[in-house]
DNA sequence: ATTATTGATGAAAACGTTTACAGAAAAGCA
DNA sequence: TGCTTTTCTGTAAACGTTTTCATCAATAAT
């Protein structure tokens, strides 16, 4: 049984007695569209199809066609649920474009981001779709490749004429550090992630200029930083309380490392927020079901997808219109969520 | 500047001034392995390659091949961090096999799934992973059609002879009902899964039956359902608190549908874990810094990667050795962990 | 010195599509 | 009727690989 290896477009054709170049227009040519061939024609080709259970192979379409309908998302940590939520909005939209999503987690390391960038070139991609992306060499490349890129939450690291979507963060730093004044919390702590991750580090600069901006300035014993999990963000905390004097407030450069302080928190005995607020970034999907301790920005985890389907087509036409003179930039709207001040 | 378009093997060949069968032997010939290509050569041509940029096209290699090196990893939702855990271990173990992974996300939907598994088979990939697959009409096309698949977590909704990767999930409903017999909970409760998928059906009739076993039955307002989502384990918990009677413990299909009848509890000012026990299952990477209050049952999402990876490989060798009796399988330990009973 | 043996290389044939071009039939028009 | 226009279909040429087979040189064996 079944020794017939998989039907390609010439027993489709044979079948139905056309030749392969109707098939093709058959296949291709939209559900009802009249791409130009006759509708008894059409039936035929539609039966043979069924009856052989033919399935196109990508692979010689791609390579005719010199471009896949792949498009990569790089992503850093997969098991962030904030950035889970952003890769479920992108599928979404890209699904609606007639892409496929292919998603790689780069662990927020260089050489694993390019080994990515060199295999998604190799495919062929439509795109290459980097939400997080960290500096490494293999992203010149890539532009001087021609790869359509686009940059998401972080900016690109180097100079590329991409496309940016993400919010401001300086502004979402700033905004933070001003609600910590109204609340006079003194003093002021900030747990922050990478600098060299212009996310994090407009975060950081927004929110210490703002305080400076009104005469608050951090002690140095009230700065601490991590890498983004929870685990950095426990242990900063347990730096950071090592020390006598408590802060009142830790301004925490994403939720994760905000989950890890809280951790440390309980662990000795200090209650949130009664005792110490926490303030994250980011409002992952989870806080409102178990974290309503946690006062944080929320980003427009869902707006992303669209956004981006939105950058990834106007790069079709631009090519057409010359470079542009700065690389376009999608800023979302952000939000201060603010929880547990009963 | 870059007018060139995209140098493919025969440039290489060119400017090495050897034939494309050559630098395909160099290209894909290991490292330093002898492929049977002079060193000299392998100089050359490597060095073309890096002066040129080449980049092999996988599209090429895909058809000349008849299979690629993707393998695709059907999940049902990546927003879900035990999931996209699982995805994390898969896609490092597919990475040491040399697979490029790429994850779609099929919401449970059985019509995206039969998509997802249509669009995969076109771009004839190596395998295709179900984690928690659904059932569907495709899966059984697929079957017949060859593609190679494993089940992980759920076992194959309809008869494939396709191995599975998971735990008993039986015997582990059974070990928390008589965790909740020894702690002497009354009246008991449960919050099941689709009964459709296996997973939930086995935890769910292993606890019952245990119950049973015991001479405790569980009463029809003790009984909810949902969908494994934080919503559905809200609204489960809200019709089963509505009543009078309140259950000293529930048992909740996952840890998902555990925190919104968490959530549920709290809103009612009950307290977790001191006036009601909550029991979830799969033990979400979070719950050790969010929810300290939850029971769990453990599924060592860490070790599924090399176990697909594992029966993955066999699948190759398989073939030869004509067809199993019976499908292979692997069962992982699973772990009571007991949190918050201070 | 001749013959086997080994090792490195090249020529050429697939693999399954899409699409430009051309030809044929049908339809419109005078 | 003859002409032009439209609509449909087929032929054939890429697209970039891998791999079999043959060739040829160099080394080993007699």
């Amino acid at each position: 049984m079944s020794t017939a290896s998989k039907p390609t477009i010439s027993d489709v054709a044979a079948h139905a007695g056309v030749s392969i170049a109707t098939v093709s227009r058959v296949v291709n040519g939209g559900e009802e569209a009249s791409v130009g061939v006759a509708l008894e024609t059409r039936r035929r080709v539609r039966e043979a199809i069924n009856d052989l259970g033919y399935v196109p192979s990508q692979a010689g379409r791609t390579l005719r066609r010199q471009t896949s309908n792949l498009v990569a998302l790089l992503i850093p940590d997969i098991t962030n649920a904030f950035y889970a939520a952003i890769a479920h909005s992108v599928e979404l939209a890209l699904r609606d474009l007639g892409y496929a999503m292919t998603l790689c987690n780069t662990d927020e390391d260089p050489e694993l981001q390019d080994k990515y960038l060199q295999e998604m070139q190799e495919h062929q991609v439509h795109a290459v779709i980097l939400l997080g992306a960290v500096e490494s060499a293999g992203l010149e490349k890539a532009v001087k490749a021609g790869v359509r890129m686009a940059f998401l939450n972080r900016r690109a690291p180097t100079e590329t004429r991409m496309p940016f979507v993400g919010i401001d963060n300086r502004a979402a730093g700033a905004a933070v550090a001003r609600h910590f004044l109204a609340h006079r919390y003194d003093p002021i702590a900030v747990i922050h992630g990478p600098l060299g991750s212009s996310a994090s580090r407009e975060r950081y600069e927004g929110f210490e200029q703002a305080l400076r901006a009104n005469g608050v300035e951090l002690a140095a014993d009230c700065i601490e930083h991590g890498d983004l999990t929870i685990d950095s963000g426990y242990t900063a905390a347990e730096r950071m309380l090592r020390t006598g004097r408590r802060p009142a407030a830790i301004f925490c450069g994403n939720d994760l490392m905000a989950y890890g302080a809280y951790r440390r928190c309980r662990d000795l005995q200090i209650r949130v927020p009664d005792d110490i607020a926490l303030f994250g970034f980011d409002d992952n999907p989870m806080n409102d079901w178990l974290a309503d301790w946690l006062s944080t920005v929320r980003v427009p985890y869902d707006r992303f997808g669209s956004a981006t389907a939105g950058v990834i087509g106007r790069m079709l036409s631009a090519a057409d219109e010359g470079p542009r003179e700065t690389p376009e930039e999608i800023l979302l709207p952000y939000q201060l969520v603010i929880r547990g001040s009963s």
